[in-house]
DNA sequence: CAGGTTCTGAAATTTCTGATACAGGTTTTC
DNA sequence: GAAAACCTGTATCAGAAATTTCAGAACCTG
């Protein structure tokens, strides 16, 4: 082609790869329907089933090698050679850098619905990060990582769903967590355990919830530490506790973003992690060994 | 519940993985210099150096094609393709369980840990927005929207989560809205009542659940619309989705991030009350008479 | 239901990779 | 310093893998 191809946004990113994953997908309706047997097989185990022979290959697709041919072929590769050297070079990049994915979008007609949302969202955790003071961050997480403590989680009406989101990982990461409902007839009695060497983590925003209020209160009035994620106007739980991590959650919707939280509570979980990683990993290895075997 | 924790060191965990290139490291002393090529191009890209062709290894290894026969043989395999074979298990393996990275990788501290997750996750929701096709997501919107449907969220260990997220939302913006738990047990009894109104919006991302699968293949067999929200790989459940909205997931952590998920979760309820918003406003205004004057 | 198109797999063909034999060169050993 | 043991690369080969051919099957289409 001519080289003025390169000028305004007609320019077809040269190194950015859609996964060729996601092409598959998109492609997907207008595949015969042997090619779709080797699509599903491949994305079931991508990318892994595409690296054995064409034979193995076709054989596990149930279809026939040329059939797993044409199927490479159509998706524009010289050869099979080629499509496993492309599945192994995204591998490695995949690997490599977990941050490869990003640069200028370029959003094309796309749902305005999704795409503005979505744009609000990544505002919003920009300005999340931007405002978190990093000592904070740290101190929670050395909060957290601290295996004499006991972690409990606990949040509102929707904001409950990332509190059990959080326990589900820190469950497997250490020991000594739970999840505590916010209703206070269901943590009244509990309450009797609650002391100096509890954390109660509590997600709470806008329109905060009293009962969270309550639990968090008489948890501090106990001696225990008290890490609360909430928006950037402050729950009242702000006054008792001990480190406040708030985050963006304007959208342009009725309901408030829990994004910036969520963020929040993945990078904490990824830090402690990382932090306890002697001890996490042969936890780890265990929980999945129980796993497997019991179910 | 683990009260008992560090007892019991006697009986070492049987799945303690060797892998090769700590066999490779500690035999390193007693290779011949040329098989020193090999183990340290194949040590300095793990383990895809070893995924090319013979040829191809010797020469960036500059080496003979015999020599480097010579090294795999040496290491125990019976030939290349056993030696390649090895590499693409162990890899599989790794990339499969969330421990596939491990601790030694000391980043930045603090603050750059936040960031550069937030990077990842910012990268990851550009991604999946430019991914999802427009008429897919407003499918969904318009399935969601149907009064006359019946919704229910389900969702694996983590994701289970977020299925209760989004039914915390939908159940006030509409009717006939809940969750359902993953086990078998907890949802054999329920199936009997599902049939060609039901919608079951299932939540699953990498390392698919079984038992997820299996409820959703139920349902779709007794006539159910089932709508996925995955990872970009696809779990199985796809075969049996009349929808699905792919999420990137990659982040630098031990865990997979839900951020994509949530994004569209959060979209998918702005979507649904603006369409709704005629019935929508006055139960929403009634939630909220119902929880000032009881609580 | 005929005519045409598309899809598919068995078998033949080609290409290329992995493996081996052998000889030249290097190091070790006595 | 010579013989033995050991490495290593060139040339060659056997066999497996990818690719192409072609005919039959399935599917439209009018």
């Amino acid at each position: 082609m001519n080289q003025s191809g390169m000028r305004g946004k007609s320019r077809l990113p040269p190194t950015d790869p859609p996964s060729l994953a996601e092409r598959i997908r998109l492609e997907m309706e207008s595949f015969t329907p042997s090619e779709k047997r080797a699509a599903h097989l491949l994305l079931s185990h991508y990318p892994f089933a595409g690296l054995d022979t064409v034979a193995e290959f076709a054989s596990r697709a149930g279809i026939s090698a040329p059939s797993a041919l044409r199927f490479v072929s159509r998706l524009g590769f010289g050869g099979f050679p080629d499509f496993q050297k492309h599945l192994r070079e995204e591998l490695e990049a995949q690997l490599l850098s977990p941050l490869a994915k990003s640069g200028p979008s370029d959003k094309g007609q796309g749902a305005p619905a999704l795409a503005s949302f979505a744009e609000a969202v990544i505002g919003n955790l920009k300005a999340t990060v931007e405002n978190i003071a990093p000592a904070e961050f740290e101190a929670v997480v050395v909060l957290l990582s601290d295996p004499r403590r006991h972690i409990h989680f606990t949040g509102g009406r929707f904001t409950g769903a990332l509190a059990r989101y959080a326990e589900s990982h820190f469950r497997i990461v250490r020991s000594h967590v739970d999840f505590i409902e916010g209703q206070p007839a269901l943590w009244r009695d509990r309450m009797i355990e609650i002391g100096r060497k509890d954390v109660i983590v509590a997600f709470d925003i806008r329109r905060y919830q009293e009962d969270v209020t309550a639990l968090c209160e008489t948890a501090a009035r106990q001696g225990a530490t008290v890490v609360l994620l909430t928006d950037p106007w402050l729950s009242p739980i702000a006054r008792v506790a001990r480190h406040v991590l708030p985050a963006h959650i304007v959208a342009p919707s009725n309901w408030d973003s829990s994004a910036g939280l969520l963020l929040l509570t993945e990078a904490l979980v990824a830090a402690v992690t990382k932090r306890l990683w002697e001890t996490a990993k042969p936890r780890m290895e265990a929980v999945e060994r129980l796993r497997n075997g019991k179910l």
